[in-house]
DNA sequence: TGTACATCAGTGAACGCGCGTTCACTGATGTAC
DNA sequence: TGTACATCAGTGAACGCGCGTTCACTGATGTAC
């Protein structure tokens, strides 16, 4: 029920654009800000004309609750998922190096706390979304950290976000690329 | 010269209330972003009436980069004077627990890098005064940090504005709270 | 299988509000004598 | 010290564009017989 149009029935066809203009308002949002892109911008995406978004929307609103709710938990879903392979270590690099990843970070497609986080916060409606995905993130990091201590994750998982944040603020790709690294050197095992 | 209306003198009184204009929307842009925050509301936080904003600033996109631009000079300026402190160990604490103090944080009116950065960054013309701020701060913290290692300057920082961030995310104080005491634990000294 | 009709997803023109911007004016400050 | 005038900071009504939202319509999909 949430975010969607409450009156027409979901049939195939519906549920499947529906969803194409959720992912074309995932990439959008995340480069630009959702001020930054009108309805129009987000359903010409989606290959169709701005007139339907209000069959499937009730609100631009509407669509940015939904956009942020399911960017959060796919990411925290992500984390649940790797956090649970058997071999701990390899678990914390593959979310460490792919979080940090530079291309993805350059893009902008990456964490939605750092592209959507101030955007949406402001917008109480998705404040919920976002503490439900911090905390599995956190959860899931404190499960493959060595040694588990929840106060190893709040640091790690902030570092993370900072070094995001940073490099994509940062004017010198050089400059941005340092930040990335070493936030990965700081957190994974050091091995050399 | 720069985001000042080119075609009017500078007399005291302008200069204040010119002053007065971009403090005001200093604080207002931090709070609602700068897309959240009308040129009328700034110029009534400033105890004016709209009209008057045009003969200080040629469009809001130039205040806003003047506001960014004072912002991000003025901390990094507290940084630096403070990182030339002789004691290093007092500097590094004064730094770090000042940025990271939970009520400075929830009133929003902390770092600009954290609460106009994505806004900010996406007008290119305030890149150049982010990537010099981040510059001095990293300078900053490299002269006061343990071992005086940039690297360790790149991760503090990050996890300092990830912090930052993330609280300002969070839904619950008490979580908020987790992040900014992880992260001041895990840059100082550990004292016990 | 073919025809008639109903349903429904998507179209595109139009509306209207908010907000950035302009402008003719006013009241206050300052200068000349 | 007082009067006449010029300058200029600030006022508030008005304009117009962008964008979220609405709506009458169309063309396609599906169902009845």
């Amino acid at each position: 029920m949430t975010g969607t149009h409450p009156v027409t029935e979901a049939t195939p066809r519906r549920t499947e654009t529906h969803q194409r203009i959720v992912d074309a308002a995932g990439r959008l949002f995340r480069q630009s800000g959702i001020d930054g892109v009108g309805v129009d911008a987000v359903m010409k995406e989606a290959g169709l004309t701005h007139g339907g978004f209000y069959a499937h929307f009730a609100s631009k609103d509407a669509l940015a609750a939904e956009v942020a709710q399911a960017l959060l938990e796919k990411a925290a879903g992500t984390w649940d998922d790797i956090s649970r392979t058997e071999d701990r270590a390899a678990a914390l690099r593959k979310i460490v190096l792919h979080y940090l990843n530079p291309e993805r970070v350059a893009s902008g497609l990456c964490c939605p706390l750092t592209s959507l986080g101030p955007d949406v916060a402001r917008r109480s409606a998705s404040r919920e979304a976002i503490g439900g995905a911090l905390r599995g993130m956190l959860d899931a990091l404190t499960r493959v950290l060595p040694g588990r201590r929840r106060q190893r994750a709040l640091t790690a998982l902030s570092t993370m976000v900072g070094a995001v944040v940073l490099a994509r603020l940062a004017d010198d790709p050089a400059l941005a690329r340092a930040f990335l690294d070493a936030a990965a050197a700081s957190i994974l095992p050091h091995e050399r």
